[in-house]
DNA sequence: GCACAGGTAGAGGGATCATTCTACATCGTC
DNA sequence: GACGATGTAGAATGATCCCTCTACCTGTGC
């Protein structure tokens, strides 16, 4: 149910992956606590649900629909980041902040991993930049990491590195 | 004591803030509970105690004698913040792990500013780059949170961007 | 009107954890 | 060699938490 992982993804953004007990979760997701475990049959089944469906809303959010120049398709990246940053999140990334929280595991891991390696993919085919992923995700990251410090300082500071790396490519 | 504090900061590097518990925290600082109680009387001061040892540790191994050449220096600390990865932490960086822990500790929060604060000063300061402060620690920052992943080809994007940085500038 | 699939509310078990407290050992100083 | 400060070992406590289970409710197809 889309109703529930929105609910944890909700949860788990506003308050961390250790502080919300199971009943915070359930309340949260708006349902009793036997339907939540249902879906979710343990508690990190529902950080991975929470964070399943977060992966699908940042892609969308961030991506879709990017403008066709390249130096107006990075400005908007970086724009779009900050309002994600704006709205959804007031600290960092969910995924990275997740398997911080729990370092062992490794499906969490193997999550995070997939999710970074589609917004490179995408951030690459978006500004036509092929084969500068890595650099695009790096500054995507430095951008995430600096917001909450910095807010449009950092937005203007990715937006400068995105142009300077149009120029020496 | 600094032998407490580097143990904390060991267990919590290597196992997360959540996991860990006094216990096992008592067994990586080496004293009793009782001995452990007295210089961090709770299990959030142990936090804290183990992340100012580490913001001291950092700054020496990251900044400490770099070259004098805006280049070379760039190069260089790219370099040193990729081995402090691969020797110190298995992934991302300990300040915005222990604030995703604990996002409702200001204490916490503080210190990350303060940390972030310095390592922008000092990285501005080691390039001769006055001003570009955010620049670079938006660079290390996605250079912190992409090596887990990309490992070498990670710090060779930072130096490809910082010298982008240099080039605009 | 009724059976049933799937929901809610909420109490309870079993385990873990942070913190405190008691009892004993050690070591430097006079 | 005795004393006081400081350390160790580890049990006790009180709270919290994940997860299960019981008992009851609701809406839909026939």
């Amino acid at each position: 149910m889309t109703k529930i992982a929105s609910g944890l993804e909700r949860a788990f953004a506003g308050q961390g992956f250790a502080e919300p007990s199971v009943e915070d979760l359930r309340d949260a997701a708006g349902v009793s606590l036997r339907t939540l475990y249902k879906y979710t049959p343990s508690r990190d089944d529902m950080v991975h649900a929470a964070l399943e469906h977060r992966h699908r809303r940042y892609l969308e959010r961030v991506f879709d629909a990017l403008p066709a120049d390249r130096i107006a398709a990075l400005d908007a990246l970086m724009e779009r980041v900050g309002g994600w940053m704006e709205t959804e999140t007031s600290h960092g990334c969910l995924f990275h902040a997740a398997v911080a929280a729990a370092p062992g595991d490794a499906r969490l891991r193997a999550l995070l991993e997939r999710h970074k390696g589609e917004v490179a993919a995408r951030a690459a085919a978006a500004t036509g930049l092929a084969g500068r992923g890595i650099d695009l995700l790096l500054i995507l990251e430095g951008l995430t990491q600096t917001w909450p410090l910095h807010r449009d300082a950092a937005v203007a500071s990715a937006k400068r590195l995105g142009r300077a790396l149009v120029e020496i490519t």
